[in-house]
DNA sequence: CCGCTTTGTGCAAACGTTTGCACAATTAGA
DNA sequence: TCTAATTGTGCAAACGTTTGCACAAAGCGG
């Protein structure tokens, strides 16, 4: 640690504490303590609280909360870990949870991890020594030695988009099933039939749901996707979609007729590689995403996606946070946010 | 605040400190802590060192940084403040910040305001309790009364994206005046002399800068604006795009030959009123945005805007929050990084 | 008017670090 | 061999709260 901070400006310095309003309101400091932090125990003349509070207001006092952690060991803080906020998906749990938590009195610190484990291991243990006082973890793979770290330490974690295999954590998830099987029956309706898919690692139970959801329905139809129209990415990035777009197409056999997206950033760049291959969307190729992140609206062509209710999943989480944070016994509940299908110009009606 | 947590788990109640490695290594824990935080002063010999660092690997020590901030009063975390986590300008600024100074031991705290400058004040509050080390402001106005407060608390504040009026406070921003003005140079050269501008609010400096941008191109050229081509949002979205483009539009006047928007969302809101009002961009009507958010060149039609090396800036900005926490003498520099044109098919060359 | 409960306030410990100071042990210089 | 410098470690205070406990004052029922 290079930032050696010897000096401090006056204001830091001479921060006015508790003592310093007990003395100038000529009472003890730890009644002082008491009328600015209702709910503790012993009660206090509201003549007294009247006085001491407006002194503490004309002091301008900012109470010490790192002080207040100290000694409650509790900080009012939760991490939020994530890949990379940078994913339009992110910020809007982000604005949830900060919706439910913030009135609370707790703040938001939030880690990337640029999709590196290791970093991912270093953000909780550094979570671990700020001693937050729970975990949002939005990067949850189906057996996860992060979410064993934080079981390890003791730390409540709440899973927010993924669940682990064993659902030993709690949970609040898109219903991935639900939404990927109705986006499948609407393909289907649509007289497509010669599907090809752009998969998530199935160690990751959006991923595994999504293509659980695909299957469901398409074994209901009696069919089965034959191994050249399933290929995948390694993270759902536009540039990983495209890249997986390019060897659905490269290939000798003809396009598929429609190209289902484990996510938009992936159709986006199934677009791309659409495009790039002289392939006209949707007339060619159709194309669907899953999602619906800002813009996908306004793209060309509108992509035909799946609506997660990303702020609804951040307030539940949050709620869900605030109720395990509450009682002894976190019940490991996973709460399904319903999905919403959302049909544009990227898929087109064969029959129509 | 509602939540009483007694009890805790056992992982938390027995949490191994200082105290615990020293008896099991056999030494003071004034000892073990400089063994742990090399850099302190008293010198440790090798032995002593290893044997310590190897018990408290075993017992699985993980300071305790609230302890610690407490002593040192400072806690190495730093606060972002945001309007809106969810605008794709903010995230890869906190990306940038993250590089430069997670490696440091810092932890960023994020904080939304939703546009409302109470939440933000209480924000600064909040955080000012939470003793941050500093703050990146990226909501600063012309005349700003958050920045005043963070003056007065003695908080070193580091502004983003945008400076007050007076410059008094160390910031780093896109080159605004430079962007706008090459964007404006290109819209005449390709011939356009019917412009409508959709401008932000002109208490902040982007928003001033960017029309001076634009001004002083069409000055340099003996060109004004007529006030029927200048009309205004509140704050930058997609909805306030479209509404003022739709009262560009309604009027009985023809359109303008162009409108440059004063950023990417309020220009998707524009294209939105364009289509509303049944003309085709580019042939009828020209556009332009500022920021190159992603998506914008998958869009219908793809979006000319000047774009931002936002990273670029998150990280300028993180190392000058390093420079101001390790020296005495903040010096307020303004540093600008460059902006860079993009031209894509929302604007057409009339000459062409 | 007496004991008993209630109410309001002060006292002091504790939370887990960091760090100035003291001091013992070792090394070096002459 | 003696003094002086250096090195390594222990001691204890301090950081600003919260809160259990003690206790005085006041109210009250009989």
């Amino acid at each position: 640690m290079s930032t050696s901070k010897r000096p401090k400006t006056e204001a830091r310095a001479g921060r006015i504490k508790l003592a310093d309003v007990a003395t100038a309101s000529g009472v003890h400091y730890s009644t002082v303590s008491r009328v600015l932090r209702p709910g503790s125990k012993g009660r206090i003349s509201d003549a007294v609280a009247e006085h001491v509070k407006a002194v503490a207001r004309e002091l301008g006092y900012q109470p010490n909360s790192v002080a207040a952690s100290m000694r409650t060991n509790s900080t009012h803080s939760i991490g939020l870990i994530v890949h990379d906020m940078s994913d339009p998906v992110y910020p809007p749990i982000l604005t949830g949870i900060e919706e439910v938590l913030s009135p609370q009195g707790f703040a938001v610190l939030v880690g990337n991890t640029g999709y590196d484990i290791a970093v991912e291991m270093d953000v909780v243990n550094r979570m671990a020594s700020r001693l937050v006082d729970g975990i949002f973890l939005a990067t949850t793979r189906l057996e996860d030695p992060i979410v064993k770290r934080c079981q390890d330490l003791g730390i409540p974690l709440i899973s927010v988009l993924r669940q682990t295999l064993s659902r030993d954590t709690p949970a609040v998830i898109n219903d991935c099933l639900g939404g990927m099987r109705a986006l499948t029956r609407q393909v289907l309706a649509w007289g497509h039939r010669d599907i090809a898919v752009i998969l998530a690692p199935q160690n990751l139970s959006t991923g595994r749901e999504r293509w659980r959801g695909i299957r469901d329905v398409l074994t209901e139809h009696g069919m089965t996707l034959p191994e050249h129209r399933i290929v995948y990415v390694e993270h759902m990035s536009a540039d990983q979609g495209e890249r997986a777009a390019r060897s659905l197409l490269n290939a000798q056999r003809p396009p598929p007729e429609v190209i289902m997206c484990v996510n938009d950033l992936v159709a986006i760049g199934a677009i791309r590689a659409c495009r790039a291959a002289g392939l006209n969307v949707p007339l060619d190729v159709g194309i669907s995403g899953y999602n619906d992140i800002p813009l996908v609206d306004m793209i060309d062509p509108a992509l035909t996606t799946v609506r997660m209710h990303l702020q609804e999943i951040g307030k539940a989480a949050g709620k869900m946070m605030l109720a395990h944070l509450g009682s002894e016994a976190p019940s490991p509940a996973t709460v399904r946010i319903d999905a919403e299908l959302v049909l544009r110009a990227s898929l087109r009606n064969l029959n129509g």
